[in-house]
This record gives structure tokens, C-alpha cells and sequence, in this order.
DNA sequence: GATCAACTTTGATACAGATCAAGACCGGAA
DNA sequence: TTCCGGTCTTGATCTGTATCAAAGTTGATC
């Protein structure tokens, strides 16, 4: 099983990305079978936290379903997000014994975990692991730099619009693909969540959300359901350069 | 030669940071001889650029001296510097043929360069590297989510007083230790510089060092002289939790 | 020692987004 | 059906930082 150094997410076994994300067809297919063994599966309902910041973490893993969010609080409750976990995406850090970031489901979610000690292990005897780590930790380390330049110099208006466009390139990657046409999704985000991910505060989220509707650049369907008729004018909004970099 | 898996950046081999943070004693011999046959020596002066962002980058290397800036530039021309290299930071990206932001050198810098091919080769053969590597992205990594709390929620008083405290804390760690009685080092960057990391205007972060200044916090000597009487007065400024969490 | 350019400081004013406040909407429970 | 809590929208006002403008400082060069 498993014979290609695959990147997609979904394609063949359908329920454990990290085999995908992690492994690939020249590890050793009893390190794979090792793999396997130590696995197990959480799940975690709406709302949820999976670990507090400073808690022991004795597991890593990757989000199968659901999404997730890593944020960190000052002690005067000032929050910021710092990472939106989507399907495929991989939690925790090994060689590190505590959780450094908040993470809370905000949508029902499926994990699936690794002890942390055996994925060490594993990880010293079979080396493409740790590359694929690497690969995997470099595009998130693009990404918080991608939104570093979000948060420190972008609008209300660009920073909602980038938001927007992350989630509806996700979505559209992560499905039914396509970003030629109308686009359309749920924002898995409350607005108080979408506000600690911008550097906004709620009303100021809620305004520009209905002035973008109001501009035609969305349309809303209730107050989660979205639909961008026309990805190019979003990613304007954005600020973004014309070319597909955006991370993430 | 180099027999421990050391973490330190200057012990016994003065010359090459990337030897002792990329390698170590588990790595054979000869696997250390190539690397250093792929090894050469680049100078840049102050202001020089040493690659932009989207142009061909065929080596990947790391600060032996001096200090390089990483940064983002929208069509507009606003600016987000999305990191500080400082000796031993690691810079580029295996497994990518491009560069993704500016790199510029804002002092005299000496970087210790790999031609990227025979780097990668090596890394595909000698497991601790992207080992070694990982932990280093994955640093990184915290480091510029830390930087995302400073950008999306503090104030700018409390911005400059974050990126004083990362300085002091580098400049501590890499020449005379000692957090404890006054850190006097210089500033390495401009006021714009510092403006372009914080998200922040020139003017204000002009105006929040001479507030700091007013208020006791810092003394100025010139216009980049700093000494910090008191580093637990200046990490309260910055708003951090009371710990050494902080990262970079 | 005079000149010049780059950098920095300081002041006056404008404005984007925060804050404070009040309702509107919506789904679930009784 | 009504009530209720959570979520979202909208309005009025305030404030921190940006913007515009001018002058001060420093160090290099002639």
C-alpha cells in the first residue's frame, strides 16, 4: 500500500493524513507498519480545547476533519491567533515536552495523534520523516511570515479580504477545486475568532464584512455562508500581487 | 574534530556556525569533510542586498557575523520585515528554487554559504542534518508566531519595548551573558528599520524611544547607543508574561 | 572648518479603528 | 408560542497612530 510519495491529502486512505503528509514510498514498510501502531484517533467537539499553552504534550498529530485554532493569550486577555488548523495539517513539535500555543477546535474535529516518545523514535531511524517535517514546517513558517505582513500593514478592509481568500483557496483546494468561477463556502470562524486572527476587533470584522457585501466583492447567505462571485476582485481587496503566491 | 552535538555558535570552530547547528557527532566523518569542500565565504556591506525576493537563489548558508534583514514589499511600497537574521540564523530554503522575501544586510555581514544542490545531496544522506535543520525551522517558527502577537494586538510603546528586549536577549546570549545587572548594546537597525519590523511609522517609533527614554526605562547614548538599567522594567513595557518565554 | 546627505526628533493635524452602547437576529429549550 | 443566550450589526464618540511639515543632529567629504 502506499507506493508514491504522494502530497495529496485525501487520495487512497482517507483517514490519516500524516501517512500522506509525513511518510512516503521510500521509508521502509515496516516503519510504516511501526507508524501504524502507535497511532490512535481524537475527537474533539465544537468548542472544545484539545491543550492549553504550558500543558504537557505527550502526543503530535495531524487534523484528519474539523478545523482548529492555535492562539496565544496575554494575561490582560488580549488574544491573538497565530495558526488555523485545516485538514492535513500537523499539531505539535517534537523534542518540545509542553504545548506552546492554545489549540481549540471551533468546529467538530477528528485528530489523528502519535505518541510523542515512539514518533520520536521513529523519527531518528527513518529520516524522510523528518524531511517531510521540515518541507511541512517550512510552508507554515511562509505562511506566519505571509501573515506578519498582514497584520502589520494591511487595512481592516485587505486584512478581512485576505482572510477570505485564504479560507476560500483552502476550501476549494481541500474540494471540489476550481477558482475560476463563483466561490463558495461557510466561514468556519465566529466573528470574535476572525477579529483575533486580524488584529481587529469584532465590530470592526463585522463592519467591513458587510462593506465588502455591500461593494459586491461577496455575497452573504446568513451570516456564515459565502459566496465570491469573482475571486479576482477579492484577492484586489487583499492587496495581494496578481500571481497565485499567497500561503497557507 | 567537533565530537558533541553542540548548540553553541562560536565553541572551538570560529568560522562556520552551520557546522555546529547542522551537524554533529552522529554524523560520520567524511559526510563533515563534504560539507565543508561545498562550503565558501560571502562579504556584504552595509545596505547591500544579497538576494531579492522571486530571483533564483542556488545556496543556502548562514549569518557568521553581522545582521541581515528578511522582508516583504507590497506593490505600494509598504513594507513588513518579517525577520532579523542574526549569527547562526540559518537562511534559504532547501527544496526551493526561488527566493521568497529580500534579503538585505544592514551591518558589514559574513555569511557562510552551500551551494544548494550538493547541500540538499547531503541532506538527503545524512539524517541529522534535516534533523538538525527542523529544529531550527521549527524555532523559527515560534519566533515569528511570537512576532504575530507583537504585530496583531500590542501597543506601540510596548512593541518597541518587545523588540528591545529580543536584542538585549541576542546580544546577551552571544557575547558576555548576564540578563541580570544593565544590558547596554547597539541598535543594528534604523528607525525606519525598526518601524518596517513593528508595523509602525518612523515618526512613532521615534517618539515611543524618546517616551522610553523620558520615562527611565532605557538610556540613550547618540541615536543607537542603548543601555537598559533594568531588564524586568523593560520585558513589564513589553507587556510579555513574567517568564523567559520569550523567544528568538 | 564648511557643506551635505542621511538620519532623527518634534509639532500640528487627520483619520482608521477602538470603545461604548443599543438593538437585531436566530436557534434551541420550556 | 415565548423566552433566552449567543452571535451579529449598527451608531456615536474617542483615541492612538499616521500623516504632513519643519527643524535638529551626526558623520563623511571636500
Amino acid at each position: 500500500m502506499l507506493k508514491e510519495d504522494s502530497l495529496s491529502v485525501t487520495q487512497d486512505c482517507g483517514d490519516c493524513p500524516i501517512r500522506h503528509r509525513a511518510v512516503c514510498a521510500r521509508c521502509e514498510t515496516d516503519e510504516l507498519e511501526r507508524l501504524e501502531n502507535i497511532k490512535y484517533y481524537r475527537r474533539f467537539e465544537a468548542g472544545q480545547t484539545v491543550i492549553w499553552s504550558g500543558d504537557r504534550m505527550d502526543f503530535v498529530g495531524s487534523v484528519v476533519s474539523g478545523i482548529a485554532t492555535l492562539t496565544q493569550t496575554m494575561e490582560d486577555g488580549r488574544t491573538q491567533m497565530v495558526g488555523l488548523l485545516l485538514p492535513s495539517d500537523f499539531v505539535g513539535r517534537p523534542g518540545r515536552p509542553t504545548a506552546a500555543y492554545d489549540v481549540v477546535a471551533t468546529t467538530d474535529m477528528v485528530m489523528c495523534c502519535f505518541r510523542k516518545a515512539p514518533f520520536e523514535d521513529l523519527m531518528e531511524r527513518t529520516p524522510h520523516i523528518a524531511q517531510r517535517l521540515l518541507q511541512m514546517t517550512l510552508d507554515e513558517l511562509d505562511a506566519a511570515r505571509e501573515w506578519m505582513l498582514v497584520l502589520g500593514r494591511k487595512t481592516a478592509r485587505e486584512k478581512i479580504a485576505s482572510l477570505l481568500s485564504i479560507i476560500a483557496r483552502r476550501d476549494a483546494t481541500l474540494n471540489l477545486g476550481g477558482l475560476d468561477g463563483p466561490v463558495t463556502f461557510d466561514l468556519p470562524l465566529t466573528r470574535e475568532a476572525m477579529a483575533d486572527y486580524l488584529g481587529l476587533t469584532l465590530e470592526t470584522v463585522s463592519r467591513q464584512v458587510s462593506a465588502l457585501k455591500k461593494d459586491g466583492i461577496i455575497q452573504l447567505e446568513g451570516k456564515r455562508h459565502i459566496t465570491v462571485p469573482d475571486m479576482t476582485l477579492l484577492l484586489e481587496e487583499a492587496g495581494d500581487d496578481t500571481d497565485g503566491g499567497m500561503l497557507v
